[in-house]
DNA sequence: AGTTATGATTAACC
DNA sequence: GGTTAATCATAACT
């Protein structure tokens, strides 16, 4: 009586099971699960152990190139990341734990209850493919939590918008210079830009050294460039400064040269540049200016001002000692550039008065944007620069 | 507080 | 891929 019984429940069962089977068997592939998953791995939380994500992402920039990269605060961002994934790793194996335990558990629970009713291997099955869909949810949680801490994270540390720190007096100095001495063409090359992140790291005081990226660099450039070109007359001061400090570094090799000033009074050479300054403020202006531009038409492109006229009217800014200072500097090869900005003021300042736009010795062109210099500076001025220049100007 | 300076990000562009 | 131009968000200044 009993055991026919049992196996009528048995049948009974077997067939509701199948039909409950076949509705929910299938598993899918959850897609958020999936998009965890990927986020997990893209941060290096869920990849291989130790140094697997951090050491890529470290990894991807130190192949980029620049050995230093910026560690500062990443590193402190790198502990951090490793700590989520630490408890993250343990989290997940403690549940896994658990899903078997329980798992196990179960499955001893209907084995013995299989003595006093039917149960059948496949709704052992079924019953344990539920555990572990239970617990995969609960993983999931956990796996969404941890993103989310990510996220968190990410956004305090690596967002550096949120703590903006101002590069060092040195840095900015280094990449003025940089800037103002290749004005005509200011995009420096890969290689440049290395080296401009190196020098500015390498900023004396490596107390708070931030140590600046190529990135960073590229950045500093784009930002200088459009708005030194959108507010010229902003950084006329800074521009000045710049001509005449890098002027005046190369001033030492140039000191013969500026004797040979056929014009005026080798008697005193000080008031002679004076002189000079005066000349340009005054009436032999426009002389000059002729003579300058026309050394410039053919070395590198003209350079027409966006919004022409009172960009260059600043000429109390030129005065004795950085107009003298570009001379001095002006057969020197690499000081190309920054004889050009100065005279590029007198040019300009030219402009204004005699409405001549043609005459603007710099990289900027008519639309706005500096001229993809057809010669760059570096170019031209070991070859026709140096000479034209030193005779023209010393003139 | 309001303003300016500045580094970083973004979309559009080539 | 690098630039430009606009924009954001914060630092620094008034």
């Amino acid at each position: 009586m009993k055991p026919a019984l049992f196996s009528v429940l048995c049948e009974i069962k077997e067939k509701t099971g199948l039909s409950i089977r076949g509705a929910q068997e299938e598993d899918p592939p959850d897609p958020q699960l999936m998009r965890l998953d990927n986020m997990l791995l893209a941060e290096g939380v869920a990849g291989p152990e130790k140094g697997g994500g951090s050491a890529a992402a470290a990894a991807a920039a130190a192949a980029a190139g620049s050995p230093t990269d910026n560690s500062i605060e990443h590193s402190d961002y790198r502990a951090k990341l490793s700590q989520i994934r630490q408890i993250y790793h343990t989290e997940l194996e403690k549940y896994e734990q658990a899903c078997n335990e329980f798992t196990t558990h179960v499955m001893n629970l209907l084995r013995e209850q299989s003595r006093t009713r039917p149960i059948s291997p496949k709704e052992i099955e079924r019953m344990v493919s539920i555990i572990h869909r239970k617990f995969s949810s609960i993983q999931m949680q956990l796996k969404q939590s941890t993103c989310e801490a990510v996220m968190i994270l990410r956004s305090r540390f690596l967002d550096a918008r949120r703590k903006r720190r101002n590069f060092s007096k040195q840095a900015t100095e280094i990449l003025n210079e940089y800037f103002y001495s290749h004005l005509s063409n200011p995009y420096p090359s890969e290689e440049a830009k290395e080296e401009l992140a190196k020098k500015c790291s390498i900023t004396v005081s490596q107390g708070v050294g931030t140590t600046i990226t190529v990135a960073q660099v590229s950045n500093w450039f784009g930002n200088k460039r459009i708005r030194y070109k959108k507010n010229i007359g902003k950084f006329q001061e800074e521009a000045n400064l710049y001509a005449a400090k890098t002027a005046v570094t190369a001033a030492h090799a140039a000191a013969a040269a500026v004797q040979n000033s056929q014009t005026n009074s080798p008697t005193t050479p000080n008031s002679g540049f004076q002189m000079k300054d005066e000349e340009f403020q005054l009436d032999s202006a426009e002389n000059k200016n002729t003579l300058l531009t026309n050394m410039f038409t053919g070395s590198s492109g003209s350079f027409n001002l966006p919004n022409s006229g009172d960009l260059f009217m600043s000429m109390q800014n030129l005065n004795g000692d950085s107009y003298q200072g570009a001379q001095v500097g002006a057969n020197v090869q690499s000081q190309v550039d920054t004889l050009r900005h100065v005279i590029s003021q007198t040019a300009g300042y030219n402009d204004v008065l005699g409405g001549n736009p043609m005459y603007s010795p710099h990289g900027l062109n008519g639309n706005g944007g500096w001229q993809d210099a057809t010669t760059p500076s570096s170019v031209i001025s070991p070859t026709e620069g140096p000479g034209s220049v030193h005779s023209d100007t010393s003139n």
